[in-house]
DNA sequence: ATTATCTATAGATCTATAGATAATGC
DNA sequence: ATTATCTATAGATCTATAGATAATGC
């Protein structure tokens, strides 16, 4: 029954990976401690020499998935010539609206972060600021005095229509809801050389 | 124990009512049939008889939740002479940042939305449509050819400012999320204009 | 007589804990 | 000997149902 160390600390990461995964696809409250375990292929009485409570790893779930999801940006953005298309491409599209086991955490989570304890939130509000940073190297002028305004604006669409278009049954009005802030993400980089 | 036929129908409102803040104040999954119940002064027991399911009164409270949050946007732009004005000060303002258990519900259940039954999503869907017509109606120029599209990037836009403002603790940064995204559904109305 | 609401309860599930088991690590 | 994980369980809470109660409505 007794694994290695080493073994025991893989289990606990894949506790917590597995729940970044089922908490952006059921909700803080939509899943239990039995299945979070199960996720990682454990049962659930080991849950409580691994984490200090369900809160805790909610908070260790959630700043793995917003790292991830940080991470997927710079890589996808130091990749392309065209650091904001691929960002747009990436976040603006079908496919993310799809996988949201596996997509932004501000989305599949936004609404139920703003209930959880202190510990929950924190991570939320450092992805928060890491996003701006990376969109505000991404703008036309990244020192323009409004650039980091015009981040947070250009954030805010973004999470905006995403979780919209979950929302929707209608694919075709998903698709134009995303094209639409496609296109005010682009315009408002590019104001931000005039602001 | 027995009430009258009026009184029977207007506790199941009351039921509906208090549920439309409940459901936003905790989540679909974060609130019980019992504290429900008790939010109209009722007990328990009494649920089953007034609905069907919880899943019932969810789709029933979030279509309440929902058209109140159209008309309330009716109401404050036609009662205004700058009505988009009026829409942006109410919504993007710390003042609806604060009131989650009577704010728009496409922000405090959004994501939540996007994990419910059909039957709970649809009142979501009817109020999107709602909201962008209204908004429609706002832009520079409504007939524009891209008039609805601008009006979807407005909505998203607004609804991602707020819940990340819910997010965040800091309030100054909270305000500034919010008054980045009023600058720019501003912009976005005008530009509807030349598109 | 009918029925709106109540108390009580069934059965499942939730978080959290206790103690057994069996493999590691000294 | 220590300890990572297991099975088992406590106690609370969840959705849903059953049957009692008492006031309405015919």
């Amino acid at each position: 029954m007794r694994v290695s160390r080493a073994q025991a600390e893989a289990n606990r990461e894949a506790v917590i990976n597995a729940a970044s995964r089922l908490f952006r696809e059921h909700g803080f409250d939509g899943i239990g401690l039995k299945d979070l375990m199960k996720g990682a292929g454990l049962t659930q009485g080991g849950f409580y020499k691994q984490f200090q409570s369900k809160d805790d790893l909610a908070a260790q779930a959630s700043r793995r998935a917003i790292e991830h999801a940080t991470r997927r940006w710079s890589a996808v953005a130091t990749a392309s010539p065209a650091p904001l298309e691929a960002v747009i491409e990436l976040y603006l599209s079908m496919g993310h609206r799809e996988e949201k086991s596996d997509g932004c955490p501000l989305v599949a989570l936004g609404a139920d972060a703003a209930r959880q304890s202190e510990e929950v939130r924190a991570p939320f509000q450092d992805g928060v600021q890491a996003h701006l940073q990376i969109l505000n190297e991404l703008m036309h002028e990244p020192d323009g005095p409004k650039a980091y305004d015009k981040a947070m604006a250009m954030l805010s669409l973004m999470v905006g229509a995403v979780t919209i278009s979950r929302i929707l049954n209608d694919e075709e009005m998903s698709q134009r809801f995303l094209d639409a802030a496609a296109d005010e993400v682009r315009r408002i980089a590019a104001s931000a050389r005039s602001a």
